[in-house]
DNA sequence: CTGTATCCTCCGAGATACTG
DNA sequence: CAGTATCTCGGAGGATACAG
């Protein structure tokens, strides 16, 4: 590995932490349109149940991608927001959707839509 | 989730299948630079073992990112090479070292370097 | 509404020994 | 050399009920 610098590993391993698991990725893909509620998110992200979305979400939130705001109202109300740094992560997702869409016209012709 | 048409969330998923676990990424890393025997990479990748290395270098042919070559030769001799696919990636790895980059100097100034 | 607390299951992955 | 066969364990993630 010539052209490996040890700061490239820890980014790698960085973008990984933030987006691996089993919903990361679709909470990130429910925020990027703007905020939403907890109770939002719950409902737009099919079968994720309410221990899952609070620990990802605080998982999110501690590696900075998240960032969560209490509305101090009645009833209380919690908004969770892409970071500067959650929004940045549109690029590095279209370059997986480049790779993704030659990758299945490579290997799997025909399958390009499921 | 507005702009996120369907063949997005499996390219997506695709790229993510093709290098998540704990394993593909050092393995892909590894064989960026050329082909590799099997017990080439087990020496290359430290700590991992026999059983795992084949398991993900099975998946990452069964994904179409490695492919696998034996030679008739004696003692026998396999030889573990990255498809255009598995080249294409860096592309991918690329946007990711970007991105990890830019976060670790937005949210943890002074750690770049691990 | 926004979460926690428990309990449980399954599988990724390590250790070690063995085979053609 | 290039793997496979077992055994084992921890942790990710699901179901459900409860709490402030």
């Amino acid at each position: 590995m010539k052209t490996c610098p040890k700061q490239y590993v820890l980014a790698v391993g960085d973008a990984l932490n933030a987006f691996t698991g089993k919903w990361k990725l679709f909470i990130i893909g429910a925020l990027i349109p703007g905020k939403q509620r907890f109770s939002e998110l719950e409902k737009n992200i099919p079968k994720i149940n309410p221990r899952m979305l609070s620990k990802e979400l605080r998982d999110l939130e501690a590696n900075g991608i998240v960032k969560r705001k209490v509305n101090d109202s009645v009833p209380v109300s919690v908004e969770y927001e892409l970071t500067p740094s959650g929004y940045a992560m549109r690029e590095m997702f279209d370059s997986m959707i480049d790779w993704g869409i030659k990758h299945r016209a490579w290997c799997m012709p025909g399958k390009i839509a499921g």
